[in-house]
DNA sequence: GCAGCAGTTTGCTCCAGCGCAAACACATCG
DNA sequence: CGATGTGTTTGCGCTGGAGCAAACTGCTGC
């Protein structure tokens, strides 16, 4: 087993992987885990790599991107502490379907399939709580598909922003801020639309302060203005 | 427990639920399923509805649709014998978060959620089964958020055919019959357009012969021109 | 038979937003 | 410090396809 780093396995149980499990399941995993601290803009994994492991990030952020035969790419989701990820594909076709690229210095926590499996096989309130994690993720893809398919791009965007306040946002006096650098072609990408209509979505956000932007760096200054952008059938 | 009809237990061991199940976890699972006749058109759940229960297709078909809060709806997928479906809520928030509607008589299974929990208990590889049918289905879904945000009308709508024949197709001497009436508008909701833009594509290919279309019932006469369209990229 | 209805086809208009191009802002580094 | 590179803003033209309206087709029931 590599290890970079040391892990105390209470640092296990507030993920969403381990939720519920007792103590000596925590210990066991963190035992068997590979834990590495990987720097900022780094590949954890690339789409069509094999050696499937289970992810989770302890501290950190991660960007899960895929693109098609053609060039196309879509950022699936932001990973950040305490969320497991890759782990779908240690069930299907084990091959990642994504690339993982780390938002900032990382450390992130994985397992073999077969440590992963023998987990599960002793402890399978693990197996339940995969499916709760793929299962709410199913549901957002869909929420996602529905978007794309019936709505304009502002609205898009507004619900993409939402979704990463809720995700990653953290609360200050003045403003949520997303917790981790934010291009404007991530957000593009997450909201289905190209680099120049975000721009000028969020431009015009900015003038009519519904947030403030610097350097990457988003604070939502307006949160139910933009709600009612993301929720106004009327616009 | 209802029951309209019985069910031999061999008839479970082809639904993807009960893969590599012994013959014992099968008879269990029948005689605690709830089995129905359920006639053309007609609805099995509603979004929304609480008492989930876990259910699958003996035969015929369904249609799983999801609407937004405004009007807008997409279809997510639909469902032939042996598939599972409408599970997904059991382990999330227990209230469905699409509509189901038979596209022909159809003969269905349901299980309540202490019954599949209980089932689950006792034969682990259920929980397996579970995670591989639902990771297969968010990989699907992100394939489809893929399509939508960065492919035109035409290609969303090939692979969308093309999905539905690989899903639900069988060949005949003279072509690939989707099993089940597909209408416009349904095939619209998959590739997410509209009515008259799937309409459009439709007549063009019929023109081209690549198919035939009569009285919702479709028949693939051409499939490496049309996958061709789906994949095409300079096009 | 015909009326009624659900689904389909097709014509036309219009605009959101894509695609391209150019300028600009802001970091990092030799 | 200027150079280089990465991300952002903005202008402009073009078009895919949405939106609306109307005609058409083929079931189903009376």
């Amino acid at each position: 087993m590599i290890r970079d780093a040391q892990m105390p396995p209470q640092t296990l149980a507030a993920m969403d992987l381990f939720r519920e499990l007792p103590p000596a399941a925590l210990e066991t995993a963190a035992t068997c885990a590979r834990v590495r601290r990987v720097p900022k803009d780094m590949c954890i994994f690339n789409q069509g790599d094999d050696n499937v492991r289970a992810h989770a990030v302890i501290e950190g952020s991660v960007r899960i991107t895929q693109s098609g035969s053609d060039g196309a790419q879509v950022v699936i989701r932001f990973i950040g502490p305490a969320e497991m990820f890759g782990t779908v594909a240690l069930f299907t076709d084990k091959r990642y379907p994504a690339d993982a690229i780390t938002l900032a210095e990382t450390t992130e926590a994985s397992w073999s399939e077969d440590e992963l499996m023998r987990l599960m096989a002793r402890y399978p309130q693990i197996a339940i709580n995969v499916i709760l994690i793929i299962g709410k993720r199913l549901q957002e893809a869909q929420d996602r598909v529905r978007e794309l398919a019936t709505q304009r791009a502002e609205r898009r965007v507004a619900h993409a922003l939402l979704r990463l306040a809720r995700q990653a946002g953290h609360s200050t006096v003045d403003g949520t801020v997303i917790g981790f650098p934010l291009r404007r072609r991530d957000l593009a990408d997450i909201a289905g639309t190209t680099l120049h209509t975000a721009s000028r979505i969020l431009t015009g956000w900015e003038k009519a302060r519904l947030l403030t932007s610097h350097n990457q760096h988003l604070t939502i200054r307006d949160t139910s203005e933009i709600l009612r952008i993301a929720e106004n059938a009327t616009d």
